[in-house]
DNA sequence: TTACTCATGTAAGTAGTTACATGATTCC
DNA sequence: GGAATCATGTAACTACTTACATGAGTAA
């Protein structure tokens, strides 16, 4: 149902093709990404329902191109959503579902496992930083559009929510990276009380502290 | 894919029906919660591959019940998901795309939103705490009988990498909490900017003051 | 002319939700 | 006798993914 929502907000902030909604959804659509398929469908559908209208555009001497627009009943859907308490749905996490069975596989591939998740929410970090970079300095062509035509004394709101909204995520995935170093020391922890004592374990030791 | 995985846990600590597999996903489901229409239809699926098989108990005098036991091929399919890579999906997050457009409603919603979230979360960390308390005193009888079947030298392992994935879910809740509240204090200092000056604005923050 | 980006769609399949449906047992 | 719980399913629908399909414009 949400990305109802995701289309909504970026035409309120300024009209766009699907195809200019999807690539904006693939670099900055934290929070709702979607693909092609789903979004020209969903459009189509939004279309059908008066939330949105399309002014076509030519393409070239053959084709057309559709650029929506939020319509009135568009623009009270949104607030409406906006106000409606939130509905949490049930989360579910494939990463620490793996987690809980570790104990099936060497200590290697549990420390690779963990290596990935900080990488894999360090790369997120960075995106979200030059976003939220982005957003700060009012660089981002969207934000600026929403700006133009929102009143002058909701622009620290517009930019301060959106920047706080994007931190969520950041403070999210330093949690994550935090969770990993102590899950890497947490392995470091069994590996050696499971090999303590026996040759073998005092010989990983060994090569362990030397290299 | 990952209610397979789910599926596959459970089933490799204790043969379990349908019925009591749902209730576990219910009350302990962290990471993989599932309806029961789903679940019946993934063990008769899962069945079919050959990833488990069902012993059939009589219940009453008539009806049956299936009580589910993995295969080897089943115990395979678990630690061959264990061992990959994890492919971490694309993220949707319905909240904080609500709160991007917090703009077009009165900043007491956005506090009531925001308090939502902090109760939310909240209430997920005391569920996670008493379970996780289950799990380090092996009052839990999935863990239990997971300890079972399992090496001696493993049992370590066993209760700390579920306890620690549980760790995870608790930092992330924590994470949101902190994040919300820092979101209460700008909602705050935005509403003292626009309302500063102004005869209302004062009125407002006289009636605060006097509260 | 070839490769790339712009641009829009459909089809088939998987995953998950909600509602509908049935019947046994157990406890009050 | 009635309510709660045990127990298993199906049907319809929504959301999302992946693959297939087509064609225009542009720059090397």
């Amino acid at each position: 149902m949400s990305l109802r929502h995701a289309v909504l907000g970026v035409l309120s902030s300024m009209p766009m093709s699907g195809y200019d909604m999807q690539r904006y959804f693939d670099e900055a659509g934290y929070f709702w990404p979607a693909s092609h398929a789903q979004v020209y469908q969903e459009l189509r559908k939004m279309e059908r329902e008066g939330f949105i209208e399309a002014t076509v555009a030519p393409r070239g001497t053959k084709a057309e191109k559709r650029i929506y627009n939020l319509t009135e009943s568009g623009h009270r859907e949104l607030q409406l959503m906006t106000l409606q308490p939130y509905a949490y749905p049930p989360e579910r996490d494939g990463m620490r579902l793996q987690f809980m069975y570790l104990d099936l596989v060497p200590f290697e591939v549990a420390r690779e496992h963990l290596r990935a998740h900080i990488s894999h929410y360090r790369l997120a970090i960075q995106h979200l930083q030059g976003r939220m970079d982005g957003i700060t300095h009012r660089r981002s062509s969207l934000l600026r559009s929403r700006l133009e035509h929102r009143p002058e004394d909701a622009h620290d709101a517009i930019v301060e929510y959106r920047v706080h909204a994007l931190a969520a995520h950041v403070a999210r995935a330093e949690a994550e990276i935090a969770w990993a170093e102590r899950g890497l020391d947490l392995v470091e922890r069994l590996e050696e009380r499971r090999t303590a004592g026996t040759a073998a374990g005092a010989k990983v030791r060994r090569l362990r502290r030397d290299r």
